[in-house]
DNA sequence: CGTGTTGTTGACTCAATTCAAGAAGTGTGG
DNA sequence: CCACACTTCTTGAATTGAGTCAACAACACG
C-alpha cells in the first residue's frame, strides 16, 4: 500500500528521506482524488494536514472582500503545498481547490509533527533537501535569464546523460513537450535546437532516445557561443 | 556587535527564527572578509561551518582530475552557502573562493546543530522559511518563462506598493539598474516600461520615487497584453 | 567645473515565439 | 490489414520582444 506513495521522495521536502523515514511518515498517509474546482481546504481553517499532488493540479488563492479571487500560486504534480503553515502550526492563509481532476498525498500535521519532534534527523534531512531545491531554483532562475534556449537544451541533455557519464542514450520517457517547457523553451524551438545539435552529429536522436555522441563538444557549444 | 549581524535574516533559512534564536545561534559567529580568490574551504574537509555572504560574490567550483575547474554555483549576497551539508554533517562536496572581495559570516557546525537539536521549534521555523523560500523561487520562475517584462515591471512596482495599499510612494533605495536585474529585465527596458507607464498615467516618477497612481488600472495592464 | 555614475532615449539586431502546414508515430475499430 | 482519427513532432515563414550599441541627459561629488 505505502509503496507507491514513496512518490512524495520527489519533493524536495522528502527527497533526502530514508526509507524508514519514508514509512513512518507514511504510515497514516492517504491519497485522496478530487474533481476539478472541488476545495482542497479553506483559508482560516486549522491547518490539518499538508499535501503532495501526485496529479491534476490545484489552486492556491484568497478571496477579497469583494469577492474577487486572487490566484497566489498553481501547483503542478511533484509538488507540496500548505507545508509551510504545518511547520508553524497555524491556519490556511489561503484557500486549495483542484483546477483539474487531482490526486493528493494527505499528510495530518499533528502525526507529520509528532514525529519530526522525536526524530531530529529526519528534520535536518528536510532542512538538506528543502536547501538543496533553493540552490537548483536559483540556478534555475540564472539560466533562464542569462543562457539562450540553445545552452539551455544542450544543459539538460548534459545533466541527463552526465551520471551515465557517456555513451548512453537518454531514453525520454516524458514527452518532448513536457521536457521543453521544463527547461522553458517552446516545443518548436526544442526541436529545432534538437535538429541542429543532429546537424552538427553531437546527438544522435531514434524515437524516444537521445545518443549524446560527443560530451566534450557538446559542453564546448553549450558555453561558446558558436553559430551557423 | 551581534546586532549588525541580524542581516542573516535575509537568508531564507533565517527569515522566521525569534530574535532570541538569531542572537543564540550569532553568539559565536564571527564576520570574515576575504580578499577576491582567497579560498573559504576546500573540498573534501569536514563541513565545520555554514556561511551567509553579506557582501561581495563567491565561487562553489570542483576540479576535475586534470586540474580545470568547473563552477558549480555563484553565490551572492544575502544567500547561504554549504547549509546543506552541514544538515547532513558531511563533508564539503566543492571549494569555496571569493571572486571578489567578500565579507561572510561563518557559523561554526557543532555550535548550530547542538542549537538546532535542543530547539525543536527553531528547526521548524527554518524548513517554513526554507518552504516559502521555494515557493517564491517557483513563482519567480513561472514569471520569467510566462510573463513579458513588462508585467514583471508592474507586478513589481505593485508588489512594493501593495502593503501600503494605494498612493503612497514607493521609494527606491536601491538603485534602479539593481531592480531591473533582480526582475531579469536590462536596464534599458525597465527605463522604457516606466516610461511608457508614465505616458498612460498609470504612474508619476520623481527622482527616485516612483507614485503608483492608479494601482487597479496598473493590474489591469499587468494582466491584459495591451498594446500602443 | 570637470569627472564619474546612473538613468533615458533612439536605432538596429537577433533570438525565440507565433502561426500554419505537414510528417511521423500511435491506437481503434471495421 | 488498412483506413481513420489523434496526438506528438518537425519544419518553414513572418513577427516581435527585448537586448545591444551608442549617444546623451541628469545628477552627485570631490
Amino acid at each position: 500500500m505505502s509503496d507507491d506513495l514513496f512518490v512524495i521522495r520527489r519533493a524536495a521536502l522528502f527527497a533526502n528521506l530514508l526509507p524508514e523515514d519514508l514509512r513512518l511518515l507514511l504510515k497514516n498517509a492517504r491519497i485522496i482524488r478530487f474533481k476539478a474546482h472541488e476545495q482542497i481546504f479553506a483559508a482560516g481553517a486549522q491547518a490539518a494536514a499538508l499535501y503532495f499532488l501526485v496529479s491534476g493540479s490545484v489552486r492556491l488563492f484568497s478571496l477579497s472582500s469583494q469577492g474577487d479571487e486572487k490566484v497566489i500560486e498553481v501547483i503542478m504534480p511533484d509538488a507540496t503545498f500548505a507545508e509551510g503553515v504545518v511547520f508553524l502550526g497555524g491556519r490556511y492563509p489561503v484557500h486549495a481547490a483542484a483546477v483539474t481532476d487531482s490526486e493528493v498525498v494527505e499528510l495530518a500535521t499533528h502525526h507529520f509533527s509528532s514525529i519530526l519532534a522525536n526524530n531530529h534527523d529526519m528534520a535536518m534531512r528536510m532542512l538538506a533537501g528543502l536547501s538543496t531545491r533553493v540552490h537548483q531554483l536559483i540556478q534555475d532562475v540564472a539560466s533562464l535569464t542569462l543562457e539562450t534556449a540553445g545552452q539551455r537544451v544542450a544543459g539538460y541533455l548534459l545533466s541527463q546523460c552526465s551520471p551515465t557519464c557517456g555513451n548512453e542514450a537518454i531514453h525520454m520517457v516524458i514527452p518532448k513537450n513536457v521536457v521543453a517547457s521544463r527547461i522553458g523553451v517552446k516545443a518548436e524551438t526544442f526541436s529545432r535546437v534538437l535538429a541542429t545539435l543532429r546537424g552538427r552529429e553531437l546527438i544522435r536522436v531514434t524515437g524516444n532516445d537521445i545518443h549524446v555522441l560527443d560530451r566534450d563538444a557538446l559542453m564546448r557549444w553549450r558555453d561558446g557561443v558558436e553559430r551557423t
